[in-house]
DNA sequence: ATAAAAAAAGATTTTGTTGTCTTTTATTCT
DNA sequence: AGAATAAAAGACAACAAAATCTTTTTTTAT
């Protein structure tokens, strides 16, 4: 489904979301521990997050992690998209280099159907919504 | 979504639905031709559906792959559960080690909606079906 | 200046994919 | 029946990609 760097990455904006802002950054040790991902890896993630504007970072003693407001109004979609890439949404389901509806695979149909539900899934809610219901509900991370 | 090694088992059993026979066995070579698949990777993966009894096979010359009445009747959703195993369908879409109902990650809910059109999808049908189709609407392989 | 933190680059390990070669089995032809 | 042959089965090596760890650099608050 998603990769492995995509759920941490999911994962790691919902909790910071719910437990950082600006005024309260977390470095990427706490965010790993609380986690339990391995920390070098979970870095990576987050600079490559941060290059694309999905979460925002401050150097330097008292540094650290945090989602700005923009960054809270986007939806899952874009992390998935910015770590997996596009063609998770878009790519045939068997791997065909070519399919389409004119030229489908015998999955096609299905899948397109399929797919609009995942997309649902992480599209249209905005990243502060989903951490909302995380605090209200006590879910884990 | 689905690992390579189960894309190309989900083709290669289609294909020998819609294009063999007990009569008319298909070898390697030519499946891996017809779906421009790499040849030794695709004969490991129709052994291993073989030895879990989802393909039938026959050695020696005049030999080769087909379908049984009973490999007919099976569904994908066993294919795909014998190349990458059950938890694709049953693990936590964010990875977690536990996720439960009394237990959700934040994508816990949908996940379990988004997940029962997938098994729909590749569950009901078995693969006689949906190789009438292929051959039907001369879908793609 | 010093220390704390992210950022960056890169090394290593692990896993997944592909390719080569050998062995075993079954069929067909003498 | 026995030899030749065709095909699957299996062992193993090479390569690629993903995941993890290490080290260095840059930034910034104190």
């Amino acid at each position: 489904m998603f990769s492995k760097s995509c759920k941490y990455a999911i994962r790691a904006v919902l909790f910071l979301a719910a437990n950082a802002s600006e005024a309260q950054k977390m470095g990427v040790r706490e965010i790993a521990d609380a986690l339990d991902v391995p920390k070098h890896f979970l870095a990576k993630i987050l600079q490559d997050l941060s290059r694309h504007n999905l979460v925002s970072s401050v150097k330097g003693p008292s540094g650290g992690f945090f989602l700005s407001d923009k960054n809270m109004r986007a939806t899952l979609r874009s992390v998935v998209e910015c770590i997996d890439g596009p063609e998770i949404f878009t790519g045939c389901i068997l791997g065909l280099p070519v399919c389409s509806s004119e030229n489908p695979c015998p999955m096609h149909k299905q899948a397109v159907v399929y797919r609009a539900g995942l997309l649902d899934l992480i599209e249209h809610q905005p990243i502060v919504e989903v951490a909302r219901k995380v605090k209200e509900q006590g879910l884990k991370l």
